[in-house]
RNA sequence: GCCGGAGUGGCGGAACCGGCAGACGCGCCGGACUCAAAAUCCGGUGGGCUUUCACGCCCGUGAGGGUUCGAGUCCCUCCUCCGGCACCA
């Protein structure tokens, strides 16, 4: 009998063709009792997959099967992160429509995605770009402009002269777009900004709730993030009051330190810091000062060879500890988006406060007495910002500092001159952009009226498509014949359209709950839905969204439960469990050109250790995140073509643990390839073979090899179903299916005269087998799967289930040292007590030999595991 | 600077609670099949010593120290790499 070749592409295309008419990913409007939400970060729909999709849907793809196997209800879905600036971009360099350009890209990337067999509920697909979902978007923004949570400020954001926009705090990396890596400035402009930090203390709050579900390095970063202090508010009364203002409010978190000050300082940016000095001598000087310092690039400000420099405004305040009457200072590293812009200056105790009172010969006056000794104003090189006792501080000498930082804070509560308080790094979220491929923001500016919502009933406000771009020209809706131009919905007068579209990161941070009710026009998602799936079970993406998207999708969707788009007894948190998965990589090939520049190429263009290109020597460069401009990126489509996309799937997941850096490597590739094919084989020999002992028959009646086999899936069952269940470790559940594999492939082959029960233990192993590896090369295991007669396919055989009674062990191997050193091994039965067990050990002739003439002080007995003999 | 994480064969990695270090895979070596190759299958593979073989012995998880009958795992010091934050008052 000719034996069928493993030929992926003849037998992928059916089986996706079967689950697609059967609908077996189809997910039920409201979930089954055991049911299991399973996300992964949608795309941009760039146009092309890339490994790194790939690995990130596959284990989101294995954990689904998986659970639907167990029997839960799973959802599991997919959609597109639609709006962004490549396409506009598209548009501007080579007149392309936006809209097509996306939808043209979503279009072949789904087919892309059908390649890999993933198991995903299309009929809940989601595109952002489209009105009938950001319409829901502009609602909530009209919701939230009224509920004070979004609102327009004039403040400093960051402007990005390449991109043409303002971008989020989150967007801008070391002075720099996280796009293009093109320098980003302050530029002092009005924008919508979301109140993100009304809601820090609870963002913070469910971090800890998020404890051991989430990788512990997002829950630092946000932590990072947030950065709540707690301190004190201190009123410092003014001299003279200056633009109606009598005091300057400093936050603090050393209330402690208040008897140092010596003087004040202000950020650059402070509204008050010019008022100071208007109109006395000192005003050029401190005009030239703020001015400088508000043009300097950030990074340069903050660079570790920076000398901190100040000017004084000639205005003084008032100490409201000491009454003492303090210089007020610009100094330039003041931030003026920290606390209230202004620092209480107390030199003997922070080291920036020290470096400028050494410079401009201020005051030092130590008020901390550290515990080692006393400092010296006069000689002391550097602040001390320890611990320490009160001294020089009135009615709180003697005190130790942390009960003064207490007792300080409560004086000026009592006072009216302030009280503790706490302040947060966290910024609100800038989310209005300058660009015209997002999604509109539903709000009239009116010349009587202000700032007016577009009315919910005329929503959404749909994105224009007749438009125009221009490289430098602004946002083309500005420049639309009539989009901007709408009448005022309080007054009828001509009022203007806000002409800005939202950050993209707003629509990612609900997208997840428009799964749940994708077509609905009511609203965001029914309440019997959000109450059945919230919250997502377990979802799978990149690091790199640990403090940006990840933090942005906890706001909103507490923010969209306190205005009512979500039910009550919706979780707090949208996502329960959280898996960060690494990158994919692979070592890249370059020459170098006559400069000495690397000139990278593909793999297809070495030949022989040269160039095709420039018949260089061809050099093999470092492990890099697969990427286009490193020319590093393995194609998906020839990848299938070639290997099938089981083998792409379960190389994704065998070669690293899934948050780990994953090496794209052909060999690591072509072991997968065996793999499959060597299951493949395996399980057609079991379903060709003659029935010789073909009945079942109870295990205790099994032959010794067979007893062996069937114990060995038993146990395999177990590690798999935990390996993945409990760890998410799909490389060591593979590992499992590998050794039941290679223990299968060493049973006695079929014969005629095989001992009773053995085919049937042959054939119990291959359909174990097939369901274990299922959920990771789905296409063969249900192929293999028909092959051996079973009815319909794996995923509704189900998972299989072991026999505790089984799995264990009928004997145990067990360690014996002596004086630690392993000198042997005994095979006992399994649950021999530590009579027998130490007996069977002292027993075996090289422990005895190790144990001649020596006295043993005491035995130490691990049942199932080791005897240790201690000696003198 | 501060806060994390990690260092295990030639390589990716395993060892879950302190109990046989190196599972599984790659690579390599040897063999079978073949006219030959590919494919496949079988065996070996941390280093060293000893030995005809089998066995046995020593060393070994970045370095050094400690706790323990026993440490890759816990503690201390240090080195290296990676990540985050970085004038946050």
């Amino acid at each position: 009998m000719a034996e069928r070749k493993y030929r992926p592409g003849e037998v992928e295309g059916k089986w996706r063709q079967v689950w697609e008419d059967r609908g077996l990913f189809r997910a039920p409007d409201v979930p089954g009792p055991e049911h299991c939400y399973v996300l992964e970060m949608f795309p941009y729909p760039s146009g092309r997959l890339h490994m790194g999709h790939v690995r990130n849907y596959a284990i989101g793809d294995a954990v689904a099967r998986f659970r639907r196997m167990r029997g839960a209800t799973v959802l599991h879905p997919m959609g597109w992160d639609a709006f962004g600036l490549p396409a506009e971009q598209a548009a501007i360099e080579r007149g392309l429509d936006p809209a097509e350009w996306t939808f043209g890209n979503i279009a072949q990337m789904r087919s892309q995605l059908r390649l890999l067999g993933l198991s995903y509920d299309w009929t809940r697909e989601v595109t952002t770009c489209v009105p009938e979902y950001y319409r829901w978007e502009q609602l909530v923004f009209v919701r939230m402009q009224q509920a004070g949570l979004a609102y327009r400020r004039k403040s400093l954001v960051n402007w990005s002269e390449a991109l043409q926009t303002v971008l989020a705090n989150e967007q801008v990396i070391d002075g720099r777009d996280y796009k293009l890596g093109e320098p980003v400035v302050q530029r002092d402009l009005e924008q919508w900004f979301f109140r993100t930090t009304a809601y820090a203390e609870r963002l913070l709050a469910g971090l800890d709730a998020l404890e051991g579900k989430w990788p512990e390095r997002v829950l630092l970063e946000q932590r990072a993030r947030i950065g709540k202090s707690v301190g004190a508010e201190i009123a410092f009364p003014l001299e003279k009051p200056v633009a109606g203002e009598k005091a300057i409010v400093v936050f603090t978190t050393r209330p402690d330190t208040l008897f140092g000050v010596t003087f004040m300082s202000l950020a650059a940016e402070h509204p008050l810091a010019i008022e100071f000095a208007r109109g006395t001598e000192r005003e050029r000087e401190v005009r030239a000062f703020v001015e400088r310092v508000r043009g300097e690039d950030k990074r340069r400000r903050v660079a570790e060879d920076h000398v901190k420099e100040g000017v004084f405004t000639g205005a003084r305040c008032v100490n409201p500890a000491t009454g003492e009457h303090v210089p007020i200072f610009i100094a330039d590293f003041v931030l003026m988006d920290y606390g209230t812009g202004a620092v209480m200056a107390v030199p003997a105790h922070d080291q920036r406060d020290f470096e400028l009172a050494r410079k401009y010969d201020l005051p030092i006056r130590v008020v901390i007495r550290p515990p080692d000794g006393t400092l010296d104003p006069a000689t002391m090189e550097a602040a001390y910002a320890g611990e320490g006792v009160q001294v020089a501080s009135g009615e709180f000498d003697g005190l130790h500092n942390t009960e003064g930082m207490r007792r300080i804070a409560e004086w000026l509560r009592t006072r009216g001159r302030g009280g503790p308080a706490v302040s947060y790094r966290l910024r609100d979220w800038c989310v209005s952009r300058q660009r015209y491929w997002g999604c509109p923001i539903p709000m009239i500016h009116c010349p009587g009226c202000g700032i007016v919502p577009v009315p919910e009933s005329d929503l959404p406000v749909v994105l224009p498509r007749d438009v125009a771009f221009q490289a430098h020209g602004g946002s083309p809706l500005a420049r639309h014949p009539a989009f901007p131009n709408v009448a005022c919905p309080r007054c009828r007068e001509p009022a203007r359209r806000d002409l800005d579209t939202l950050d993209t990161f707003v629509e990612s941070s609900w997208y997840f709950l428009r799964y749940l009710d994708p077509a609905w026009d009511g609203g965001i998602a029914r309440p019997d839905r959000v109450l059945g799936w919230m919250a997502v079970d377990l979802y799978i993406g990149g690091i790199e969204h640990a403090v940006g998207h990840l933090m942005y999708a906890r706001f909103y969707h507490m923010m969209l439960k306190d205005l009512g788009f979500l039910p009550p007894g919706t979780p707090d948190e949208p996502f329960e469990r959280l898996l960060t998965q690494g990158m994919v990589t692979k070592e890249t090939h370059y020459t170098l050109d006559d400069a000495g520049n690397p000139v990278w190429h593909y793999p297809e263009d070495v030949e022989d250790g040269r160039s095709r290109i420039d018949g260089r020597p061809v050099q093999v460069g470092r492990v890099e995140k697969m990427s286009k401009s490193r020319r590093n990126v393995v194609g998906l489509e020839a990848f299938v073509e070639r290997y099938g996309a089981d083998t792409a799937r379960l190389f994704a997941l065998f070669a690293a643990p899934p948050e780990k850096d994953l090496e794209w490597r052909d060999d690591g590739v072509e072991g997968c390839w065996r793999f499959l094919a060597r299951v493949w084989r395996i399980v057609h020999e079991a379903a060709a073979a003659p029935a010789g002992g073909g009945e079942p028959v109870p295990f205790d009646e099994l032959a010794p090899e067979w007893q062996a086999v069937t114990r060995m899936v038993h146990r395999t069952i177990r590690r798999v179903t935990h390996d993945i269940d409990a760890r998410l470790h799909f490389n060591t559940a593979l590992a499992a299916i590998m050794e039941l594999t290679n223990a299968i492939a060493a049973a006695p082959p079929p014969s005629a005269s095989e001992p009773p029960g053995a085919g049937a233990a042959r054939r119990e192993a291959s359909d174990a087998l097939l369901r274990l590896l299922s959920p990771f090369a789905p296409h063969l295991c249900d192929e293999l799967w028909e092959t051996l007669g079973g009815a319909g396919t794996t995923l509704e055989a189900g998972w299989p289930r072991f026999d505790p009674a089984i799995a264990a062990a009928e004997t145990v191997t067990i360690a014996v040292q002596v004086g630690g050193k392993l000198r042997g091994q005994v095979e006992l039965p399994a649950g021999s007590g530590e009579e027998e067990t130490v007996a069977a050990a002292r027993a075996e002739p090289n422990v005895a030999r190790h144990l001649e003439g020596r006295r043993v002080v005491r035995t130490v007995f691990v049942p199932g595991r080791l005897v240790n003999f201690v000696v003198k």
